[in-house]
DNA sequence: GAGTGGTCTAGACCACCAT
DNA sequence: TGGTGGTCTAGACCACTCG
């Protein structure tokens, strides 16, 4: 395995709150066990603790120790959500046609959202998003080659996020998104199977990962009869 | 000093980008080069940097060096802002016109919103709200009269949400809102001066205080040609 | 006093990037 | 090749909490 030794560790208590084992407010194991457990030193288990605590699944108690904070369910409906997360809530049935996987020399625009120089690669993606059959979504997404070097249409056939977290080992932090009410621009309604004029849901979506860099820009037109974009989101 | 040495380098580093010396895109010193400067160990120094990337003020690239990254501004944008926060934020000079400020029983869907008994009384304020004197949003507001016994025509000109929060001294925690793209309302042309079939984007938005309990309702039509929602979401 | 997390050191090897 | 960040070690002293 290539895989740091903190991801390792993070993965195993990250599994354990998942699948139950470790409940809110149970104590996880101290540094010094860790260190035990994995045979490392105490600053590389602290590392996997830390990271988990600015995740959001623990906290910290001087003197006390590391325990597994509430939230948990709560987790997903706070702010960023995919697609198919929002699909599954809703009991639709996902399924995607992709119309276009190229690499092209990004746009001005997609460079600067996601730090690239002027004109480097990015693969340019464009699917349609189904819901119980029905078109709900069509997207275009823009990610880095640099990053997605062996990325296939397989990958993005169900979840690109998912993908992204379990297959590339990235953390997912936080977006930027800005969201607008728009007319379906004309080349779309034949994707969508809509009239013209119609409604459409225009969200343009920068993510980043917790290292603070960006790994994809995205613009998705919803159906406004198909979808509502529901959220939870935190006074700050 | 009793302060740790990484939180100095930060706040040294936090100063140089709130002040300018440091802009957007810039490379940060080194973590060899802060290990001299400050005459710490590497991880200290490493210590610093990592809790700023965190934080959002800085990105890393392997190999390059580690850079201020954009927004710093945009920080504030997290989750709930009213429409006075959204406005100043794109420097227009924000107005309202309110239509409507009446006690009534509270419609069922209201009630069960509020957290209310059936029937409870409702104040409904109905408002327009201007940007630059351009109307931009039409917003049917629903709060208990119980908790907002005291409340005036002039406390809803500007803020509701700073009132709530600077007059009453409650704390805001966090909302659940819908978001969707319709065509305008016919009744609501004439307030928003548009045209039938203009697209709009429809919210809806249930806050909660941090005890729990919720304080407002609200339906917000905001014309598309004049509104785009920014915001900034944390995933969980 | 024993255990915990918080801070810190002085090294090390690696992968990545520019030149 | 030299500089950068990414990972990791084997120690250390401290402040806090609990029994």
């Amino acid at each position: 395995m290539n895989e740091p030794i903190y991801i390792t560790i993070q993965n195993d208590i990250k599994r354990e709150i998942e699948n139950g084992t470790l409940q809110s407010g149970d104590l996880v194991p101290s540094e010094n066990e860790l260190k035990e457990k994995y045979n490392v030193s105490r600053m590389t288990a602290r590392q996997a603790l830390n990271n988990l605590v600015n995740d959001g699944y623990l906290y910290r108690h001087k003197g006390k120790g590391t325990f597994i904070s509430k939230r948990k369910i709560e987790k997903n409906i706070h702010g960023v959500r995919s697609f198919t997360q929002e699909m599954a809530a809703m009991n639709r049935k996902v399924s995607s046609k992709i119309l276009k996987f190229e690499k092209v020399a990004s746009p001005e625009k997609v460079a600067e959202k996601l730090f690239l120089a002027k004109k480097e690669e990015v693969f340019l993606i464009e699917r349609v998003r189904y819901g119980d059959d029905t078109p709900v979504l069509f997207e275009q997404l823009y990610i880095p080659v640099k990053l997605f070097k062996s990325i296939t249409e397989e990958d993005l056939k169900s979840s690109f996020y998912h993908y992204v977290e379990t297959k590339m080992n990235l953390q997912i932090s936080h977006c930027i998104q800005s969201i607008e009410a728009i007319e379906i621009p004309k080349e779309l309604t034949e994707y969508l199977m809509v009239k013209e004029h119609t409604p459409t849901l225009l969200i343009e979506r920068n993510t980043f990962l917790t290292n603070g860099r960006p790994f994809e820009y995205v613009k998705s037109y919803y159906r406004g009869d198909q979808y509502k974009f529901v959220q939870h989101a935190i006074k700050g």
